[in-house]
DNA sequence: AGCACGCCGACT
DNA sequence: GTCGGCGTGCTC
């Protein structure tokens, strides 16, 4: 009787394969299991087998597996139905998931191995130059590589020379799938066992006489074995003696020393670390107790706390508890720079048990992460990582801890799967039947709608830790300043006044400037008016080469005015100004100041976020410079002073979210101001102090801003009340992408009942030769929403059916943000 | 996603 | 007459 496998493909495929097994295979293989798989012509690919059964399939003959590549199950069952509901949710392959799910060192894709075939007689004279080339290569190492042989011939299309190699009967090809995970193995020494007597070690001390060095290693060996009474490694041993691997290599040789190897983990922690008994403020431990209450009856619960009100220790104190009930705790970042922060911060309270995981690190490490989770080991009791971190194989999992929950980062954009952490958590909680803490200070609103219709509990924290003051937000009237000439460059005097009195006090200063304020909008001198889009409620961009203004969601579009509309000047301008223009301005400013900048162009790097946080830190820095990074919770004891450059640039924003989020990030970049004793300012330079996002900013007036935007987005047809779908549709040809996509529009329009938006072009119509269209569908929260992505899904194959439009490409962004 | 198959233009 | 361009369709 034969036995086959379901697999899961590391492509974007939305199908599961089936692959025949022998019985024995069919009974070591459980769920979970990798297995190496030929696939197509000439391709190995690492599957996933999701099921196996005794089911022939009667369309096609199935082919035989390669190899089993695991021991035991290194997914769980629980993660393949997360991955089915990512995948159906968010519209993706299920090998889209697969693939952005494991660390690329466990998905191993075959290489194409050439190597010679026979050692008779060759005639060399029969071979052609680039024939020859690659003969002699191999007479030199026994095998090749596609990419050796691309640059030893230094062309890109070798296949024609290898395949008439292979017709001349010289080489052979493999495909061969390769491990790529390496062990860390440290090297260790120890006295040779014939030594140990104190008379044969005389003798030793007596026989190295001639050889200093290598008797001070010795020595050397002695004295750390008297301290450490723990096996030595060469490294420490060399290092602590002063001397070299060749003394040590000699007196190895000379089977006076023994090395031995033991395997370690690459990402560890000091384990001295000192129990802290953590005291809660009042407020605190009455918002920890909340939490717990809410807990008893609602999986998530919501934690609104202000910034610097403590969140930290009240997660600290919430991990403690799931930790004492043995259970797994998964702490998901935005940012992973914010990463170093929190993890000393919870391994002087948890010591070993915190792992790390992103994509910063290498393969190598994720793997060691992976599999410590996979055995729920004591040293991965508490996982902090990125959004990626969500696919690690729990089994275990108690608890979610999502801070800064309102950040756009955690949703992915590119490529599939396009999910979101925040949400694709909630849903892995409940697998676990685990809690889900959403933390922030100026929650998204969707969120925090959730929490006030009571879906999820909701606990907040309005006064900061220690009885800190929240900080006294002025706002500066540029369109007043400019009138009266008080502007010097970019800052007006009130700016330079406070900046110059707190440097004077030896105190720092951050200073935001939103990056995003390059995108070209229309901007009156005069009255600071931006043309808005009648049907969408958001800032129109400005055209160059068409000399127009234009919505970038509905396709509005306007002729450039010649004159205000608002107050009918005719002092127009394109407006945008960066970091470094700032940082140029101050230099001249403040010569005798030391200024950072952080944006996306000095954080480059792996370190590169973390050392302008440091040498800010550590005061090297007297003002920072920076875009939106400097709104994730970091923590800056000496800042007295932020200074936003311009608030406008954030506020009009071609985007539903811009006021929403402009009040997020100034809210949290204010927040970095007086985190200690002093009270801190903060100034909002702005052509709209009256502006109600910049009111309730400045009144830290959150419950205003939500009801205000929860209002318009009613109105407006937008999330919480309407759940968005993007499809993006690219083509090198514009006419045909035209057309295309106003088929598919049509299509659209015509069977879904309700609203459908486009095809619109994008602000950035041609990326790398194709050009883009998208069209965006507001499904009402009372429609089904499965429902309405199966009639999509038939209505995107009909689309594929059609010949003209086949080559067009489309993704889908479910939950667009 | 890759890769082969197949049908039309610019070279030996 | 062939090499090679990319449109089309399939991969268990």
């Amino acid at each position: 009787m034969p036995f086959f496998v379901e697999v899961i493909l590391p492509l974007s495929l939305a199908k599961t394969f089936t692959y025949q097994v022998s019985e024995s295979e069919f009974d070591y293989i459980k769920i979970g299991m990798r297995v190496a798989v030929p696939f197509g012509t000439s391709k190995i690919y690492s599957a996933l087998v999701i099921d196996s059964h005794k089911n022939k399939p009667t369309l096609y003959e199935a082919k035989e597996i390669h190899q089993i590549l695991d021991e035991k199950p290194i997914v769980t069952k629980t993660q393949i139905e997360h991955w089915k509901w990512i995948s159906s949710y968010y519209m993706c392959a299920i090998g889209d998931v697969y693939r952005g799910a494991m660390p690329s060192g466990l998905l191993l894709e075959s290489e194409t191995i050439i190597s010679q075939k026979t050692n008779d007689f060759i005639d060399q004279s029969k071979l052609s130059d680039d024939e020859f080339l690659i003969f002699e290569a191999l007479q030199q190492q026994s095998s090749l590589k596609i990419a050796d042989i691309i640059s030893i011939l230094n062309k890109k299309n070798v296949f024609p020379i290898i395949q008439k190699l292979l017709d001349k009967n010289i080489i052979a090809l493999n495909q061969e799938i390769q491990e790529t995970y390496k062990p860390k193995l440290v090297k260790y020494i120890r006295l040779n066992s014939k030594y140990e007597s104190d008379e044969s070690l005389s003798e030793l001390l007596d026989f190295l006489k001639g050889a200093t060095k290598q008797k001070e290693l010795v020595l050397q060996y002695f004295q750390l074995k008297a301290i450490e009474k723990k096996p030595i490694s060469a490294k420490i041993l060399v290092d602590s003696a002063n001397s070299t691997t060749a003394v040590l290599k000699a007196l190895v040789d000379k089977e006076i020393f023994e090395s031995y190897h033991i395997q370690e983990d690459r990402v560890r922690f000091s384990d001295n670390f000192t129990t802290k008994t953590l005291r809660l403020s009042t407020a605190q431990q009455n918002a920890l107790n909340a939490i717990n209450d809410s807990f008893l009856q609602k999986e998530v619960c919501l934690l609104h706390g202000v910034t610097s009100s403590g969140k930290t220790e009240i997660y600290i104190k919430i991990i403690e508890g799931f930790l004492e009930k043995n259970k797994q705790v998964l702490y998901l970042l935005p940012e992973i720079a914010l990463t170093t922060q929190l993890v000393d911060r919870l391994t002087n309270y948890f010591g070993n048990k915190v792992a790390v995981f992103h994509s910063k690190y290498s393969n190598n490490e994720r793997i060691e992460v992976w599999n410590q989770v996979n055995t729920d080991s004591e040293k991965a009791r508490i996982i902090i990582g990125a959004r990626s971190a969500l696919f690690l194989p729990f089994s275990n999992l108690g608890c979610i801890i999502i801070d800064e929950e309102h950040e756009q980062t955690f949703k992915q954009v590119d490529p599939a799967p396009r999910y979101h952490a925040r949400d694709a958590a909630i849903i892995l909680a409940n697998f676990f039947k685990a809690k889900v803490v959403l933390g922030s200070a100026t929650p998204s609103l969707e969120t925090y709608n959730n929490a006030v219709s009571g879906k999820y509990g909701l606990v907040s924290l309005s006064e900061r830790f220690g009885n800190v003051m929240m900080p006294d937000i002025e706002l500066v009237d540029l369109k007043d300043k400019y009138f009266r000439k008080k502007m010097t460059g970019h800052f007006s005097d009130v700016l330079i006044e406070e900046i110059s009195k707190a440097t004077a006090l030896g105190e720092q200063v951050i200073l935001f400037q939103n990056r995003r304020g390059f995108s070209p909008l229309l901007e009156c001198i005069t009255c600071g008016h931006i043309p808005q889009c009648q049907q969408c409620d958001v800032s129109l961009t400005y055209h160059k080469h068409k000399n127009q203004l234009r919505c970038h969601y509905c396709g509005y579009s306007i002729a450039k005015p010649t004159n205000c509309h608002s107050c009918s000047s005719l002092d127009l301008t394109t407006k945008g100004f960066g970091t470094e223009q700032i940082q140029q301005e101050l230099i001249s400013l403040f010569p005798t100041i030391t200024i950072g900048r952080m944006d996306q162009d000095t954080t480059r790097g792996k370190f590169g976020f973390e050392k302008i946080i440091n040498s800010f830190k550590n005061r090297e820095i007297d003002i920072l410079v920076g875009t939106q990074m400097l709104a994730k919770g970091l923590d800056f004891d000496n800042v007295t002073l932020v200074g936003i450059m311009n608030a406008d640039n954030l506020l009009y924003h071609p985007d539903f979210r811009a006021f929403e989020r402009s009040f997020q990030m100034m809210t949290q970049v204010s927040g970095r101001s007086g985190r200690s004793e002093k009270r801190g300012k903060v100034i909002i330079q702005t052509y709209n102090p009256n502006h109600n996002t910049i009111q309730q900013v400045t009144k830290n007036d959150y419950l205003g801003m939500y009801e205000e935007q929860l209002y318009e987005r009613r109105n407006f047809q937008y999330p919480p009340f309407y759940k968005l779908i993007k499809i993006t549709l690219k083509h090198r040809d514009y006419e045909k992408l035209k057309e295309g996509s106003m088929w598919l529009y049509q299509v659209l329009q015509h069977h879904l009942n309700m609203p459908v938006l486009g095809p619109e072009e994008p602000g950035i119509s041609r990326i790398r030769n194709e050009y883009i269209r998208t069209i965006l569908i507001k499904i009402p929260t009372n429609l089904s929403i499965g429902a309405t992505k199966n009639q999509l899904q038939k209505m995107l194959n009909s689309f594929e059916a059609v010949p003209q439009y086949r080559s067009i490409k489309t993704t889908i962004n479910v939950d667009y943000y």
